[in-house]
DNA sequence: TTGAAAGCGGTACCAG
DNA sequence: CTGGTACCGCTTTCAA
């Protein structure tokens, strides 16, 4: 804790215009003698001199900022891609400032609101179900899991991959196919659509469906609700890592055993999934590109065309291979 | 997008001065006519003026912000910690910026001038490690996970739970019991101390010990080096629950079962610990009362003394009970 | 190569 | 109750 120094302590220190000092830390727009940036420099460095950024970004109107909002921090998906977005927003000189919406709307209006009042220079908006309304917003936004039409926005091919996943477990010779599907949103689920899709490739009826939260105590639901059904699915597709987790707590503890009593596979491809019991078969969400191609869009400020980026199925136990 | 509105828009649309506005939009400091206030409020409305917080700050000297610094956004401790936090500091009016330093001291420092450029009100550096140079600071810091004398700082009782977790396996006749412990720091963790004094008031010799990463493959590494032990220990404390997660899985493949052939113990307590297999035993982290404190002594400003706050046991399927 | 000064969007004092 | 205005820290043009 001390006085913050300024601009003005400085040039006064060295004995320069305040002008000369600005110079000097952002290496331009003019030349400054030697000796003078000599001088500058000693008193920055003797004083302890830090730029303010919110004068900086009131003067020049930009905060090389970017605002993320993640549905729920404790979805280790969405930790990922923080973390992919970060360091490709890094590499362009961008810092992200990141924040969660409790999968509440209310909330994220809020954050919403908030980082646009912080003058972010772009906005990531993860969301589960539909966006808010950003007419308001004047800076990009990109919109991630969602494509909404006019509005940039990337996400994983929903559709393709979970009826990979489908055509896989049929490819075990599974004909009752489940699918655990997430809360959010009124249209149906991208991935609800690949699971029929996969089920109809395989000339197999549809399977049983269920619609519970995307985190683990929706999986474990579920799960409960799948053993107690009279016909039992052999196998199940779950919409996200979390899920199912909680599905193979539920199927632990009425005494099933995976894949050889029920197959799973999962959306996501988080690291939890490799160290579950059985280490889950997995979509692997694209997250390094999506996140490239966020900040990029960001960067360029362009509206891009909502676009989808391939998955990868990634194959371990819980499948029966 | 469109032009950013500011407070002479609506000023010159609502024919007032720009004075009146803000008295409107901060509610004071002086008093407005009703008709003023509503010319104002309407001007606002059409015009889709949103204060720029930015200018705010620079103003007014604060930002009414704070940010926080977690080692690693995967971990579902500092998820959850991320949550408290920005809920105790809603509560009181702030925002938290949130952002990750990946375990790497460099990014840590880093993201520290970041913060602190943008005129934070405050910061919260959760640190595995040595916490940086915060010297020049000239705002509050409250550092969680470790004490540290003359600096804010809050933590579990990490010696305390770890004992009572040592005490607890010791309870159940076990009489070798490994240490699972994180790396960072040079200083003897907490954590192994705790450790140590429950196997001495338990009258047992140490057990084998191992440093590794906090995180899934770090236990999972501790847990190869474990089974491969000519005295294998019976009983496991791990530092962290993705250590235990890792631990799990080694086990497992080893063909050994838990807690029958090896009982665990974690310190954390995530929701990931409630859903492995077995489910975790695991010591509590106070992650409420934690995240209440740290944003009490950013709010008033206070340097704290150095508190730590007690774990709780939670017995679940691990231990063996 | 340097300095003076205008102005970014708000706040709040002072005078009316 | 309201308007005019100085100022927060910084950038950058313009003139010297």
């Amino acid at each position: 804790m001390s006085s913050p120094v300024t601009r003005n302590d400085v040039a006064r220190y060295a004995g320069v215009s305040t002008a000369v000092v600005s110079y000097v830390v952002n290496d331009g727009p003019r030349a400054v003698s030697p000796q003078a940036r000599e001088r500058v420099l000693e008193a920055i460095r003797v004083l302890g001199y830090r730029p303010n950024a919110t004068a900086r970004a009131l003067r020049t109107g930009s905060t090389q900022t970017f605002g993320l909002i993640t549905p729920d921090g404790g979805n280790p998906l969405f930790a990922e891609l923080a973390k992919a977005i970060d360091k490709a927003a890094a590499e362009r000189g961008y810092v992200v400032l990141q924040t969660s919406a409790d999968g509440d709307p209310e909330t994220e209006r809020t954050k919403v609101a908030q980082l646009l009042a912080r003058q972010v220079s772009g906005l990531v908006l993860v969301t589960p179900t539909e966006a808010p309304d950003l007419s308001g917003a004047d800076v990009p936004v990109v919109v991630v899991n969602r494509l909404l039409p006019g509005v940039s926005s990337v996400s994983p091919r929903y559709r393709e991959g979970a009826r990979a996943a489908v055509e896989h477990l049929a490819g075990h010779g599974h004909t009752r196919i489940a699918l655990v599907i997430g809360e959010g949103g009124r249209r149906v689920p991208e991935r609800e659509r690949g699971w029929r899709e996969g089920l109809r490739a395989a000339g197999l009826p549809d399977g049983p469906a269920i619609r519970v939260g995307f985190r683990r105590e929706g999986g474990y639901l579920a799960g409960q609700w799948l053993v107690g059904l009279e016909e039992r699915p052999t196998a199940v597709f779950a919409s996200s890592d979390l899920q199912a987790i909680g599905l193979l707590r539920a199927l632990r503890e009425a005494g099933l055993r995976v894949p050889a009593d029920v197959a799973v596979v999962a959306f996501d491809g988080t690291p939890e999934a490799e160290y579950s019991w059985p280490p889950l078969t997995v979509v692997r969400q694209p997250v390094e590109r999506m996140a490239a191609e966020v900040v990029r869009q960001l960067v360029e400020g362009t509206v891009g065309e909502p676009t989808a980026y391939p998955t990868e199925l990634v194959v371990r136990k819980s499948c029966g291979c």
